[in-house]
DNA sequence: CACAATATTTCGTCGACACTAAATTAGGAC
DNA sequence: GTCCTAATTTAGTGTCGACGAAATATTGTG
């Protein structure tokens, strides 16, 4: 009868359902979120996901239109928030207290991110001296709710010759996707220029730090950029 | 059909409950522990127990003989070490690097211990430089397996008049009875005389630290001292 | 030795979370 | 507007972990 309850009694599947929910959200723009693509980033049946949903919903985290997606509640956000900080300030920790490489504290963060009191999270914030992006570039909500989140930001792979900016994030969930970019010094803080672009899905040549590098259009698509012209952030929530 | 797996396959529930094994076999000096021990020290339904019993019976985690209590297999003794560890250390590094007190860092760990990886926990251990017992004197066991268990330890309730001896370790469990004891000035380390104990179940009158601090037969029952013949410790595994 | 008290297990149930296979719905092609 | 495809939901299973109630085994008492 009782529930392996944590986080407001919500189970390490939900939260990670929510929080799927809140980055697909951003990446599309609003739109509704659809099942089929939170079954492929949960990687899970997407029978499972609308059994999930069903139970998020009837807690009044999600909206939930049958056939049509679901979108985040205002409690739903706030809840995904928590645990996208919780996620967050433990990457930082790991990596500037105790020494992990950046390509290895995604997957303990992931587990990390349900177990962790917010008290424990605050803690660490702190004796980070509350840090505004994690070791891959992506905002730390606050503890009251807000995030710093920039423009969407262009992928690295939408740029043109000649354009110019900086690494502004990496998307952190594949440690051999990660060392790689790191051995191509791209990571986020770093200036650039694209020197080319090889038409047809084929390389595109970027020179990072004076060193002219060529990397697939799939892999710059999880790069995220700034231009010199939009370096402000603007905060929401 | 995907379980929720962590250490070594084992779910947080069967963790606790081998931990739990661990800890009644050495209370009960090897005897084979019951079902309803168990079921007490877990706060679960005795017909829980049970089930749990077999799952990990079937693992070969531990022995069980129907109606006749369980028993660590040396595989079970193992893994409940790990889990061990994991727990001590975690609570020594909240308390020492983290600022949190002694009284509330069992809870957190009792969490933490399940997600936090060996690696995690290793880095933590050595950002401490390996430390021995964890801020409730209980010892922590070593990377290797290994555990420096002293003798089994006289409660504090079984000393009589005029003993001396020193608070090797307080039960860490309820975060209430710590914050009392601490008021008392009875922790690990600290030396202490037994001036009087109180027939029929009254208090005992222990004089730490040039005070005189009176307590109950059932809250000292919870505390562990070491005499002055028996400061060394035997390592075993 | 029988019997009562107690401990333990079995049985039936439930919720969360996962799956596959089979309906069903939405939306685009014609 | 109908039909086909792809997305989505429903239906049916299985496992883990919890429960209470009922059956069963052990053990201590007389």
């Amino acid at each position: 009868m009782t529930a392996p309850q944590r986080h407001d009694g919500l189970t390490a599947p939900a939260e990670d359902c929510l929080k799927a929910v809140y980055e697909l959200e951003r990446a599309g723009a609003g739109a509704p979120v659809t099942t089929n693509d939170l079954a492929h980033r949960l990687a899970l049946a997407a029978a499972s996901v609308t059994g999930m949903v069903k139970r998020l919903a009837g807690q009044g985290l999600i909206d939930h239109a049958r056939y049509h997606g679901v979108r985040l509640t205002e409690q739903g956000r706030r809840t995904a928030l928590r645990t996208l900080r919780r996620h967050r300030v433990i990457e930082t920790y790991l990596v500037s207290v105790l020494g992990f490489g950046w390509d290895t504290v995604h997957a303990e963060a992931e587990r990390l991110e349900h177990s962790a009191s917010d008290e424990l999270v605050d803690r660490m914030a702190a004796a980070l001296g509350d840090p505004a992006v994690d070791p891959h570039g992506a905002p730390i909500p606050t503890r009251d709710g807000g995030i710093a989140e920039g423009p969407v930001g262009r992928a690295l792979s939408d740029l043109a010759p000649g354009e110019r900016g900086r690494i502004a994030r990496v998307e952190d969930d594949d440690a051999e996707r990660l060392r790689y970019l790191a051995s191509l010094g791209i990571m986020p803080g770093v200036e650039f220029e694209i020197v080319e672009c090889a038409p047809f899905g084929g390389p595109l040549t970027v020179r990072v730090k004076g060193a002219a590098r060529q990397l697939g259009p799939q892999l710059a698509a999880h790069v995220v950029v700034v231009q010199p012209s939009e370096h402000s952030l603007r905060v929401s929530g």
